[in-house]
DNA sequence: TATGAATGAGACTTCATTCAT
DNA sequence: CATGAATGAAGTCTCATTCAT
């Protein structure tokens, strides 16, 4: 990769993230990237195509971010790490851009990356189950419905929305 | 109300909703309408003018909605009421682009019409006061984000996503 | 038609045959007629859609053109019109873009209006068979290719080529 | 001429027949060649200089092609031969490219060759007078003007269109 | 009130060409 | 000789908005 395409695809990740897909010109993140807009089409083809790029890069992030969870065997601790993964990892200031903008994403495109959350689902799953809860799947769905609902919270009102006393509770909640 | 701006109205409530405002111009709204494109100038100013008058005539509809649960006076009717309030709602079918342009905007514009939700909340906090819940405004901003999760859920329209029986359980998990 | 939209129209014309299509901007279309570039999307929807306006509004004049021809009954006369009716015509001033523009989308886009002709070569094929000629069927098709022979080199080099002496000499051919 | 070069030269030939000229990109014909774009201007300087190129060595093949028939001395022969040299050089398989792309040029480019066919048209010239023909310079313009008409047909590919049959009844009008 | 022709800015994209390697 | 990243100008097209009627 070189250090052009590079810079294209940090400028579009944060000018997607903040203001759309849709709202944000070639020609804008040309600039921002501090490269010629025709480089942006050479390198990816389309404005879709950047988009895609950005999006399949974070899709391998996503999978490491579930992989540790996935492989606990102790339910209690599936959950837990479920819960602060979410607490931790947002919040790295690198990659608020990035969640941000798969928040965005979801709505604009209306693509919900329900596969990706597949493993996770299942693992939370079956730790609700081993730990006696009555509709182990619903349960599942739920926190990680809520979690998300948290998520989204932060990245649209990062003023004054302490995310961290909401996971808290909800790990008191669960009792983990 | 003439008849025209009404059309004007409803067909950009329906088409902001389904496909962005950014995305939405406004000859496809006028044609929509069955409308010449000057008109929606002469009524509501510009594009941005459209879009107020959708976003304030909900505003009202929100205030009546919550209007019911606000008076109530017992806590676990307020609790109760709340999560219903949702179920039904949100799924009448002529409100469903009403709503979902709601969410929509909130990420396309970055506006969380967090004031809105203010006199619920506050309702809310009273009420798990009064039930003796340790935290009581940090769960009543749980209990909102989750349903605000699951209203998102459902709007994005994830084939076999069933609201209904996750409000079901959210019921139970506060004994409502 | 709005005197705008038939601006833009001669405007086209005259850039098709001339310079061709694909050498042909809009902006340049847009500029040489006065008009705004934006007008020629909103009248035709597309370039292409601006040359197909061009091209069926000369359909029209080529069926006016042979109607005379195919109606006449005398075979001598079919042939001599067709003759001179490529001479006559195909001169107009007015007319040279038009019909240049016909030989050039010949090449450009590789669409041979056969359809056009068939009722003419028709009309001629009774002719020469009335005649007495031993293969009518080509001797219609080899005089109407011969005149769009002419026709191509007096479209391409009007200077020092004469085609009313070779118009003058096929007739004196065919004996009429 | 190195390999790579006779490879661009081979592809600009057959894309610039089949597309055109402004229609063909730089890009297109590095690909088709399997090389790389900047290649093209290393060895041809520009686009225009790639075409050049292509036509000169075309210059060359139609003066061999014209060799033989203007070396002829009988003047059935030399009427013959031109018709006859059109029927069978046109069609080599390898050669539809090229002499489509002299075609398309014709149109494109506006530049007629007329001086590549002098030779010939003055050696039919003499053999019309040779052979008692009032107007002998019209009569070998027109002949070719035919030939050329037919050419035309032949490469737009009209399906169905029987070049040699066309060819045969010119023979037989001349008796030759 | 309502229309629809018209505009100008700017969007995405293509492309011939240059240049460091 | 050969590559491929990079550019800048230009091309097609969209769109919010204005205005005469």
């Amino acid at each position: 990769m070189t250090d052009k395409k590079e810079k294209i695809l940090n400028a579009a990740l944060e000018l997607f993230a903040d203001e759309g897909f849709k709202a944000t010109s070639t020609s804008k993140v040309a600039n921002k990237a501090g490269v010629s807009e025709g480089l942006i089409f050479r390198h990816f083809t389309n404005k879709e195509g950047l988009l895609n790029a950005i999006v399949d890069e974070g899709e391998k992030r996503v999978k490491l971010l579930y992989a540790d969870i996935v492989l606990e065997t102790e339910p209690k601790e599936v959950i837990k790490k479920t819960i602060e993964t979410f607490n931790t990892v947002n919040k790295e200031p690198d990659e608020v851009h990035f969640w941000k903008l798969q928040y965005k994403i979801k709505w604009e495109m209306e693509v919900y990356g329900e596969h990706k959350v597949e493993p996770l689902q299942k693992a939370l799953t079956k730790a609700f189950e081993a730990l006696g809860y009555n509709q182990p799947e619903a349960e599942a769905q739920l926190l990680l419905i809520t979690i998300d609902g948290l998520a989204t919270r932060f990245y649209l009102q990062q003023k004054g929305f302490k995310i961290e006393s909401q996971l808290e509770l909800l790990k008191k909640k669960y009792k983990v």
